[in-house]
DNA sequence: TTGACTTGGTTGCCATGGCATATATCTTAG
DNA sequence: CTAAGATATATGCCATGGCAACCAAGTCAA
């Protein structure tokens, strides 16, 4: 039982397996319906609440908040304005980076998706999420990403 | 209080994005242990592992287990055949498909690969699992995976 | 002020996965 | 047995992300 006396009584592989394969089948389910429903993913989707919900936030803001590189933010953020869904508008304060909102068009499309996503989500978590371990599992991830998130693990170079 | 009270007193969409910014974290992090110790990354680790423990296997044993395409799978099992890392056999049942298993080099590296893994993992989740909430959480996934298992959410199309 | 360093972002190249298509094999109704 | 359909995989095209090279702009010390 070395394995899991590591982790005070839990089976670390085991939990890291089954945490990546519940987050692959359910982005997969969430981007099917968005897709068809909205015409975007769920990777979009999410860079759109985050605009909604942080106006003015840089592409650097966007890379830190959802752990990917910077070059794959400044693509996100082309795709975005290139469906005029968000725009680039220059940042007074320091001109090596721009600022990023939303457009009105943005803005209705990420509410109407909103409704959605979420929709989508309930159907496939609920029932399992609904007894007791349901808020204690969410306290833990909660923990765990802010531990993550202080210790900047994780972060991809570019 | 809508959305909380939809999940039983749980906010899921908040509960989504924590699942997600942890694996992303994780796995990232992982992924550069194991590139810069063994030279592969973790999606290529599972599939070892996964063949050590499921010999025989085929490529839609594969595409099922990690929720993936059938075609991504191919491509996977092609370049774990290249390196020498495991090979498929004829299978003598049906023609049609072919039945993969490791070569000694494969079953050495992901013994290796496995002990950098679990002590990376360990490293990086032991702390906030080692509390009450941990096997809580970590049956909680279990569940909510299995679910998604039987009913075949977020399976990719090819 | 200026030159070295840092920081924010863009872009090109490569690897990987999704989806559609193409083949080769099974399976089965008749 | 045969033809129609189902199944397993392979492959091509496209989209997306990582990483590195590059450029523009800010910071700082002397």
């Amino acid at each position: 039982m070395a394995t899991k006396s590591s982790g005070g009584g839990t089976d670390l592989p085991a939990f890291f397996a089954d945490l990546v394969r519940c987050e692959t089948r359910l982005y997969n389910a969430l981007n099917d319906r968005l897709r068809e429903r909205h015409g975007i993913v769920t990777s979009q989707f999410e860079s759109l609440r985050f605009l909604r919900d942080h106006p003015g936030s840089r592409v650097a803001d966007l890379a830190a908040e959802f752990a990917i590189g910077i070059g794959a933010a400044s693509k996100g953020a082309d795709r975005l304005e290139k469906q005029a869904w968000a725009r680039r508008r220059t940042n007074p304060a320091d001109r090596r980076s721009s600022l990023l909102e939303l457009t009105d068009d943005g803005l209705r499309l990420v509410d109407a998706a909103e409704a959605t996503f979420t929709e989508t989500l309930t159907e496939l978590t609920a029932a399992t999420l609904r007894g007791p371990a349901g808020p204690v599992a969410a306290q833990l991830l909660a923990e765990l990403r802010a531990t993550l998130e202080r210790d900047r693990i994780g972060l991809p170079t570019g």
